[in-house]
DNA sequence: AGAATAGTGTCTGTGAGACATTATCTG
DNA sequence: CAGATAATGTCTCACAGACACTATTCT
């Protein structure tokens, strides 16, 4: 498929290397506000300095750059297959010292469940109204991601992927008031949820936790679920 | 502001350069239907072919992607000044036969009467039903730019961009029915119009141009204007 | 029994669309 | 004056939110 002829005169072509991340903001829930994860960088600069999760694109490796966003999740936070957007790109002159770069910026949205074994091992939570310290674009794009998600969870189905597997409504319900930062109509929501009818009962599933009436357990329809799994590795073992 | 340590290792920190282009889909309105404009390839691959306007990124001469997006559409439709907004990274193997690349894509909205010297010039206007023998993934990116566009149009202002400086009322709603591909309702158009409040009469003038009462001529609010103009030169005249 | 929250039935005000009416031009 | 479209007034139905009530658990 590929035609070897033009490779040769690719370095002609381009008038200059760019260099060419990926960044992934990684949004979760923990004890009702609102989280994005950081991951000690490695490397010069802002070596040891709290960033997103990120790193070089490999095109040796990666077929294309929602690989590589996968790639970087995978080997810094030990997760896959979970929901992974696209938000924006980030670039130019300014945004990073060693020069002229784009960083290809994904967000994703995660269940605590599912990072216990990447904060085990580095991985930090930052509630979102802390931008404070990071380096490069990197308060930015955490910006633009917000602000991206919180327009997407007016009654869209995107909240719901910070759930765990099961989940009741009332709890459901929370997530979109903690993510809207406005309390919601109980009986609206419940018309709301009925009519996306992304969720679905399970029958005859209830959370007895508290001192009251049990609540349904309901579950995202099959159709709308990402294979969310964890790796069996730990983090940061990726080269 | 720039370490210059960090540039000489900079060629060992990466692991493969990655081909960085910018693609531009211009969308207006002729004669009531909507189309994207096109451009004959210079250069091979696809050495002839209609392609979007587009382009490589070129880091010394731009500040950052929007830059070269702005540098492209300046040299290739002999246009400045209009909405310009980012759509989507697409990325991978696959998409171009010289190898794995980059284009990062951005969409823009211009009134018909801001493209005359582009069209004079060889820019092709092809109405968004037909996607047929694009080269790339261009068929893909118009795709998914009129998805972003009907879907930020329902009462947005994007529209707007599509209308002459001064527009009539029942010209925009016109707009608006285009991108949507229903009819709206008059009072309910107008009366979001007046809520949203992004454009305004201008006291005393009117378009009488038909055999019926003459119909007030409006203009997008002064804060929300992008100053649009029409670069001296011709087209294609860049380097 | 009382406390607490889950879940549902019902009323009402707001607002979008349907329809009708008036306004103002050309020929 | 007839025809055409602009612009606006008004009615109605749907729906979101408010409120109230019932259900079911634990202590």
């Amino acid at each position: 498929m590929q035609d070897e002829s033009y490779k040769k005169s690719k370095a002609e072509m381009l008038p200059d290397p760019v260099v060419c991340t990926v960044d992934v903001v990684l949004l979760t829930l923990r004890e009702g506000s609102f989280c994005y994860a950081l991951v000690p960088r490695e490397q010069e600069p802002f070596q040891g300095v709290a960033a997103l999760p990120g790193g070089f694109v490999h095109p040796a490796e990666d077929k294309d750059l929602r690989a590589s966003a996968e790639r970087v999740l995978r080997d810094k936070a030990g997760i896959q297959g979970v929901y992974l957007e696209q938000l924006a790109v980030f670039s130019g002159v300014a945004r990073d010292p060693r020069g002229w770069s784009i960083s290809v910026a994904w967000y994703t949205l995660v269940p605590l469940e599912a990072l216990q074994a990447a904060l085990a091992t580095g991985v930090i939570l930052r509630e979102v109204a802390d931008l404070g310290g990071l380096p490069f674009d990197h308060a930015e794009i955490v910006r633009v991601a917000l602000e991206r998600v919180r327009s997407k969870s007016t009654y869209s189905s995107l909240p719901v992927h910070l759930c765990p597997a099961t989940f009741t409504l009332p709890q459901l319900q929370a997530v979109y008031e903690t993510l809207l930062g406005e309390p919601i109509n109980k009986v609206s929501f419940r018309r709301k949820m009925e009519e996306l009818a992304f969720v679905e009962p399970i029958k005859g599933e209830f959370d007895s936790s508290g001192a009251h009436r049990p609540a349904q357990l309901y579950r995202l329809k099959a159709k709308y679920r990402s294979r969310l799994s964890l790796t069996d590795r730990g983090m940061n073992s990726g080269g």
